[in-house]
RNA sequence: GGCGUCGUGGCCAAGUGGUAAGGCAAGGGUCUGCAAAACCCUCAUUCAGGGGUUCGAAUCCCCUCGACGCCUCCA
């Protein structure tokens, strides 16, 4: 059984799906008018882990995930640009889709955008204003009432009473309560907009991910993520349009993942203090991030530093290094070693999914590898053959595979391993006759040039490094 | 000011009542011509601090200190 944990309750609860074998998962994208960063990257990490693991459970995931398009930000930087909003907008929605593939991130069912949902956002805040959950106010906006929500606050476990609206929010005049929020905003002259009953304008903000969750997946879903900075106003808001709309209680399960951290600040667009993620794929691969990710709890804060990063980059080399191939003279494990290697290796699985079935508990998943790790290594050191090796060594890919880890190990530009063979062969010559301040300068030399060379009382092995 | 999350060895980190996983780093060893890799050994009487509950607490309660997030756009 699946356990995770419920902002809505605060609580680690049995992960129970609407439909057997189906989840309905929904996940806030990006406003998209600028490079993501690796703290975007961080999240779309943990719903793709989430996503992963649930198919590896067996589970059919619908996993929707949404791009606000239209927005204030997006109109104020295309007007820098002198750019047509929806254009500068769609330029970066493939500029991302691009970011996300580079992380080995699996693509969502389906990609909505503001832009492309506006009939359904109208009438969806048509049914709000029947309801009278909404109303029209004299200045061409349209507000949720949050007085006539009970449960308003719920997510985020605030009482309108405590929230000192006004105190940082100018309240507009024509709001009925100051924590009303705007599900339609009147265009200002010039500003891109989009016909309503209540005049030209465009959606709020929180509006958008109602209506396109009741498009893609329906009135009800399984669960919901994003960033916990999204936990108020966002998703309270979210919850209280369309459970007033649907009268049905909106997602079971509400995941938000913690912020990455930047020298002990969250990274972000407002405090640029942010590392995009093409600049993170310039110097490390892609693994190194999920690895970064997988080391610590996906709701914990998350440090990004030249010290995390580093060691992120060390435990991908110790997973591949079971993946190595054994040296020419093993001789073979008996057979009861040989037994022992395949149970160590289903008991580590065993021990995988128990962690990951526990609010995916990846640094305890992550445990359990380094441990069939061992156990592959010491095998191999005893002289396991390559098929007495390879069972443990699928499982190892198997899993690692679950966590979306590729564990490529480097390649040579186009053509180069054939020479780096022919330098390798010579070192062993060399090395034969005993030279071996020659043997050793060939070895610094390559190692400077990326090639790792390690011997062996079998002979010489090089990778890429 | 309010709401919330959290504080575990040099670093990352698991552990929610039964006596501190794992990884990195460090030190020693096996192997090696030397390295590297791999393997073995060592590395927190102690879980921010102080009270309390309990036979027993890192785990529950209270207080203090500190960090971070949200309350305004944010993954």
């Amino acid at each position: 059984m699946i356990r995770l944990y419920n902002t809505l309750t605060r609580k680690k609860e049995d992960f129970q799906t609407l439909e057997p074998n189906l989840v309905r998962m929904y996940v806030c994208g990006v406003t998209v008018y600028n490079d993501a960063h690796v703290g975007h990257a961080m999240s779309a990490l943990v719903f793709d882990i989430i996503r992963r693991y649930l198919e590896y459970r067996g589970y059919t995931v619908k996993h929707v995930m949404n791009y606000t398009d239209v927005d204030d930000k997006i109109i104020n930087r295309a007007k820098q640009l002198g750019e047509d909003p929806l254009k500068l907008s769609q330029r970066y929605v493939e500029d991302y889709a691009r970011d996300m593939r580079d992380l080995n991130i699996l693509p969502a069912t389906s990609y909505p955008q503001v832009s492309r949902t506006m009939p359904l956002i109208i009438q969806f805040i048509e049914g709000l204003i029947q309801k009278e959950a909404a109303y029209a106010a004299s200045n061409g906006d349209v507000y949720f009432s949050v007085t006539g929500d009970e449960d308003y606050g719920k997510l985020s476990g605030r009482k309108l009473d405590d929230m000192q609206a006004g105190a940082r929010i100018e309240v507009g005049e024509a709001k009925a309560h100051p924590m009303d929020f705007a599900l339609w905003k009147a265009a200002k002259p010039g500003e891109i907009s989009w016909d309503s009953p209540w005049g030209k304008g465009r959606p709020g903000w929180h509006i958008e991910c109602s209506a396109m969750n009741l498009a893609e997946l329906g009135e009800q879903i399984d669960i919901h993520g994003g960033g916990n900075d999204l936990i108020f106003p966002h998703h309270e808001n979210e919850i209280a349009q369309t459970e007033s709309y649907t009268g049905k209680p909106f997602a079971r399960y509400w995941v938000h993942n913690g912020m990455l951290q930047m020298g002990g600040e969250k990274m972000s667009k407002s405090l640029g203090n942010m590392v995009s993620i093409k600049e993170f794929l310039q110097k490390r691969d892609a693994d190194v991030m999920r690895m970064l990710v997988l080391s610590s709890n996906y709701r914990a804060p998350l440090i990004f530093s030249e010290e995390t990063q580093d060691a992120a980059e060390k435990s991908l080399e110790r997973l591949k290094s079971a993946l190595r191939p054994v040296s020419v003279s093993a001789n073979g494990l008996a057979a009861e070693a040989a037994a022992a290697l395949v149970s160590q290796a289903d008991s580590a699985k065993q021990s995988f999914i128990d962690a990951m079935d526990d609010d995916f508990n990846t640094p305890l998943a992550l445990a359990a590898l380094y441990e069939l790790v061992k156990t592959i290594n010491t095998a191999r050191d005893q002289g396991a053959t390559n098929d007495q090796l390879k069972p443990a060594q699928e499982t190892l890919r198997e899993l690692t595979g679950v966590l979306g880890l590729r564990l490529q190990e480097k390649q040579g530009a186009g053509g180069a391993d054939r020479f780096v063979e022919l330098l390798v062969e010579v070192r062993s010559e060399v090395r034969k006759q005993k030279l071996w301040q020659l043997s050793d300068l060939i070895r610094d030399k390559l190692k400077e040039l990326g090639v790792t060379i390690e011997d062996s009382k079998d002979g010489t092995q090089w990778r890429w490094s």
